[in-house]
DNA sequence: TCTGACCTGCGA
DNA sequence: TCGCAGGTCAGA
C-alpha cells in the first residue's frame, strides 16, 4: 500500500494526536512482521515512554520514544487506526498502544507484509536513496542519479535504494504529467526532460499529501477516513479511459512484474 | 533481470 | 475459481 504521501499523511496524524502522549503499555501479537526484536522486547521497551518525535524518510515511518526508535515499513496494507474507529476494522490488529490519557492506537495489516524494527539508536537508513521531498533532493543530484543508469526510467523510480518514496501509484502519475515514456532508458532523457521530471516527481508527491493520500483499496486515515488522491489520478488503473492531453485510450503493459498504465501517444 | 514467495480479500 | 492489489527480497 503505502507510498511517501500515504507514509506522510498517517505520520502527520499521528504527530498531531500523539506527539509527547505516553505510552502506558504496548499489545503486540506473535505475527512475522516483527524484525529485529520481538513482540514482547517490542512492549516492554515502550512501557511507560513517551513520544517525541514521529518522524519519516521514504516510506518508512519512525518514532523517537524516549531512548528507543521504532520503525514501521506498512508493507501493502498496514494502516494505524485510533480507537475511535477501530469498530470498521477490527480484524488483523497486530499491535495496540495503550497510552495513559485511555487513548488507543491500533496498527493493522491484512496481507501481513509490514515489517517492523526496534532501534536504540536514531536509524540512518544508509541503504535507501534520496528521499524526494528532503533537502538532499535537488536538480543536480537528481540528474547524477541518471547519468550511467540505463534501467528503464519507471524501474529507477521506483528502485528505494536509489529514490527512496515513490510506488507504483505515483511513479505512473510522475512519467505521464511529465510526458516521458515508462520504459525509456533513464541515461536517454535530455536535460529539459530531468528538469520537468524532477519538478513534477516533488508536485506530483505534495498535491497527494495535501489530498491525505490515495485511498485505491486498503488505505486509510488514522480516522479511517479515505485519503481524496484517488480523484486526482490521471492514469492509474484508468485503461481504455481517455488521456488528458490528447483525448485518446490510456494502455497498460507490464513492467517489472508491475502494472504501468500510460498514454503511448503523448509519453515518449 | 526476472520470477516466485510472502499474505488476505475483493471483484469479475 | 482465478487474477490482481499501493512492496520487498531471495534465488535462479
Amino acid at each position: 500500500m503505502p507510498e511517501l504521501p500515504e507514509v506522510e499523511t498517517i505520520r502527520q496524524q499521528i504527530q498531531q494526536s500523539y506527539l509527547h502522549a505516553t505510552i502506558a503499555y504496548v499489545k503486540a501479537q506473535p505475527v512475522r512482521i516483527f524484525q529485529n526484536v520481538s513482540p514482547s522486547r517490542f512492549s516492554r521497551a515502550l512501557k511507560d515512554k513517551k513520544i517525541m518525535a514521529v518522524q519519516r524518510y521514504g516510506k518508512l515511518m519512525y518514532w523517537k520514544v524516549e531512548k528507543v526508535f521504532p520503525v514501521f515499513h506498512l508493507g501493502m496494507s498496514g494502516i494505524f487506526i485510533s480507537d475511535t474507529s477501530l469498530s470498521l476494522y477490527p480484524q488483523h490488529i497486530h499491535i495496540s498502544f495503550y497510552f495513559d490519557d485511555g487513548r488507543t492506537l491500533h496498527f493493522q495489516d491484512v496481507r501481513k507484509f509490514s515489517k517492523i524494527f526496534l532501534y536504540h539508536q536514531p536509524p540512518s537508513f544508509f541503504e535507501l536513496g534520496i528521499d524526494p521531498l528532503s533537502k538532499n533532493f535537488t536538480l543536480n543530484n537528481f540528474k547524477k542519479l541518471l547519468t550511467l543508469k540505463k534501467m528503464a526510467i519507471k524501474n529507477l523510480l521506483m528502485d528505494q535504494h536509489i529514490i527512496a518514496g515513490i510506488g507504483n501509484i505515483y511513479a505512473n502519475e510522475i512519467l505521464f504529467r511529465s510526458r516521458i515514456h515508462p520504459l525509456r532508458p533513464a541515461n536517454s532523457l535530455t536535460l529539459e526532460e530531468i528538469s520537468d521530471l524532477f519538478k513534477n516527481i516533488r508536485a506530483v508527491l505534495s498535491d497527494a499529501i495535501d489530498h491525505f493520500g490515495t485511498s485505491y483499496t486498503a488505505y486509510r486515515t488514522i480516522e479511517g477516513e479515505r485519503g481524496e488522491n484517488q480523484n486526482f489520478l490521471n492514469v492509474y488503473q484508468k485503461t481504455t479511459e481517455p488521456c488528458l492531453y490528447c483525448g485518446r485510450p490510456i494502455q497498460k503493459m507490464i513492467v517489472n512484474s508491475r502494472s504501468t498504465f500510460y498514454c503511448p501517444i503523448c509519453q515518449k
